[in-house]
DNA sequence: AATTGTAAGCGCTTACAATT
DNA sequence: AATTGTAAGCGCTTACAATT
């Protein structure tokens, strides 16, 4: 191991001849210094290349930082449950960095639950805040009320477009629309219609899935403009067989894009129907989804 | 934001009536406490679920962990120019975090310079060694050394079989032999030969190629036992245009998978003799690669 | 009132002194 | 000699005192 040596605080207080108090109030605008001493002091932090130890600094701060982390129930989905369980891995990483995460939960399934735990977390006034925002209308106004209230906000799994949030951490959606239109084209040579499949209730207020569409088109176009393709929205419970079933009656479909994580059941319903010549790709490594890829689909 | 107050070594010396630098004594088994005072700290360390605190832990050890970090010699590759410019992003974060990382190079073009600097790493007697080996034997050799110095290892980028250690950070080559495979044959409906090329002068001491060429030939053995393939290691120099000529001659190629980032070599090799009938596939975004997509291959 | 300095504290480690 | 306690220090922040 070797000895420590960057330029402190105090190495700055006895260069500039003044106090390591009025280092700490030029280094941070906190006023009550004159003008003169300003120039002095930022001169030699200059001279010096000073970087503040951040960790002498959350130690002596002696507070945490309470960042919320807003995310859908992890009982509503399988894929919920995993971003839980990776949440709760960085929670128990980030009490040693001097964060003090707090978990809140809304309902993916209505966009009510999020408003009203969003004013909730607003009143508390938390430091900052990171959240999955799969609500594209409730998501931004929620974003613009952060904003307002200058809370740092970052946006994670899923992004709202035209935003600009401190940072967004996850799959670019529009992207991964791209790789799966590319994917389809390359394995499906029988050349029928695609077939672009949703299932949500409310599919214009869902930035991911109507990102994930715009970039599977956006290949298809640039790259096949003369194979066509269907756009459709399922039902949610169980009608989407029906409805199924009469686009596969009607159109000649040979591949069939889910841009939600409940490709298998589209998968069990064309098994069942003894139908596997149409090629499908969907989203995320879930039980279910993985369960259907065993069965060789 | 929120005050702190996790239960601290203090609050462990007050209960136990001991002083705190009892505490510290036993909390690291520095000895010299009797073993009945180690029983009844040990109890109340339990009893308050005692988490230390690192970030004053480290602020008072006041010393850097010497960290050496070894990669290939940038100049030589493009990708390792990259990995070079990530590991410069890697240091300048960790000097805040009380890590102090030297940076060597070593050649990926002869292993004598690999050995050569690695026992001048050993005797400065680091804290710890995060390396990519991309010399089997050497590597392991190298690990070895290390683990008799008790010195903790990282590997990084590329992986040796059947070691363990600290932990790995980079792709599973194996696995990406596979996908490539699994990729090509979604592609390939020629039914020609498949071809798995290197670039190396010593490819069995190349983890990294072996793994990736596993990892390709047991995805075809599993899902395509009736497709033939065979493997060739080109000439590192100009003279795998002609050796590649005689194969693209001898037997019907419909498939090629390039081991390392160099196909882009194979690629305008085809484009040049208007062969473009045989799909190809390799590493890495260089700027040499992505100008042949960019060409259109 | 405006500007500057001082001392204590954050939670640890460590050298050394003090006690048995 | 074995065990325990004390005080200073790591690089900052902050409340308050002291100086102009």
């Amino acid at each position: 191991m070797k000895k420590m040596k960057n330029p402190g605080i105090k190495d700055i207080a006895q260069l500039a001849n003044v106090s390591i108090g009025t280092v700490d109030r030029v280094l941070h605008n906190r006023g009550r210094v004159s003008q003169h001493t300003i120039q002095k002091v930022s001169k030699i932090v200059k001279q010096l290349g000073y970087k503040p130890n951040i960790l002498a600094r959350t130690l002596a701060i002696n507070k945490f930082f309470r960042i919320v982390l807003l995310i859908p129930d992890w009982k509503e989905n399988e894929y919920w449950e995993q971003v839980f369980k990776g949440a709760q891995n960085f929670i128990s990483k980030s009490k040693q960095q001097g964060l003090d995460i707090e978990l809140y939960f809304y309902s993916a399934e209505g966009k009510s639950s999020f408003e009203k735990i969003g004013q909730k977390i607003l009143q508390s006034q938390p430091d900052g805040v990171i959240m999955i925002p799969v609500f594209l209308n409730e998501g931004r106004s929620f974003y613009e009320q952060c904003c307002n209230l200058s809370i740092p906000v970052i946006m994670f799994d899923t992004n709202i477009p035209e935003i600009k949030p401190l940072s967004y951490i996850g799959i670019d959606s529009y992207q991964s629309g791209r790789v799966a239109a590319e994917l389809l084209t390359m394995t499906d040579h029988k050349m029928g219609k695609f077939a672009i499949l949703h299932f949500s209730e409310e599919l214009a207020n869902a930035p991911h899935l109507l990102e994930r569409e715009k970039g599977f088109i956006s290949f298809l176009k640039e790259e096949c403009p003369d194979r066509e393709y269907l756009v459709r929205c399922l039902d949610n419970q169980n009608h989407y067989k029906e409805e199924l079933k009469g686009i596969l009656e009607k159109d000649n479909i040979s591949s069939i894009f889910v841009s939600t994580s409940k490709a298998y059941r589209i998968g069990s319903y064309l098994q069942d129907e003894k139908n596997p010549s149409v090629t499908l790709i969907g989203y995320d490594l879930t039980s279910q989804n993985i369960r259907l890829l065993k069965r060789g689909y």
